[in-house]
DNA sequence: TCATTGATGGTCT
DNA sequence: GACCATCAATGAG
């Protein structure tokens, strides 16, 4: 059996929208200490760029949100509200400092996830701070395409947590899988 | 079903 | 000192 295919850099060198899309139905590898987590990604949000004002990175650039503005291809990982990390996938060319935020995951393997979410969906991969700026081509950290062919619904709504940004708040740039049970706030 | 709140700490002003 | 790309528990309706 072939494996399935490590997505390349040129993947997450596009539109953030496309790549939010289009990582519908990918799956997240973390190897930890031989342990492989596999999740396949059911929800996920864009964040266009600076001048998106519910992105980190319309913010300018900060030792935060350093990672943003580099090389696409790349994990951005942050603290949030003292507890949890959220895990990003930076992309377009270096400098854009566009990016897309992983929501929910479905167990695929060594996962355990009784619930769902950006802060557990870090927190069930292992993901913590000292994979931020990681590259997603590494060999115990990387994104492939799903194994057979998968045929689903994908629905748009307004992003969470985001109500401070204005009109920014309303575009349907969160993306998830139609009638998955993993996805977050159903 | 919806609104509110506590936990907990990094980041930026 | 205020805010925050969260989550679970709580209580009212």
């Amino acid at each position: 059996m072939t494996g399935p295919n490590k997505l390349p850099r040129s993947f997450y060198d596009r539109d953030p929208i496309q790549v939010a899309r289009e990582l519908l139905g990918m799956r997240l590898v973390h190897v930890i200490d031989g342990v492989t987590r596999v999740g396949r990604i059911v929800e996920t949000e864009a964040y266009l760029g600076p001048h998106d004002l519910a992105a980190h990175s319309a913010r300018g650039r900060t030792p935060r949100t350093e990672v943003m503005f580099g090389p696409p291809g790349h994990a951005y990982v942050y603290f949030i509200y003292g507890m949890y990390f959220c895990m990003n996938v930076v992309t377009q060319p270096e400098g854009m400092a566009s990016a897309v935020l992983l929501r929910a995951l479905e167990p695929i393997q060594n996962l355990d996830v009784k619930s769902s979410g950006p802060g557990l969906l870090c927190k069930a991969m292992g993901i913590d701070k000292s994979l931020n700026g990681r590259d997603l081509l590494s060999k115990d950290f990387f994104v492939t395409e799903s194994t057979g062919v998968e045929k689903f619904t994908i629905m748009k709504r307004p992003r969470v947590g985001v109500d401070y940004a204005g009109s920014w708040a309303r575009r349907l740039l969160r993306f998830y899988i139609k009638g998955n049970g993993h996805v977050s706030r159903r």
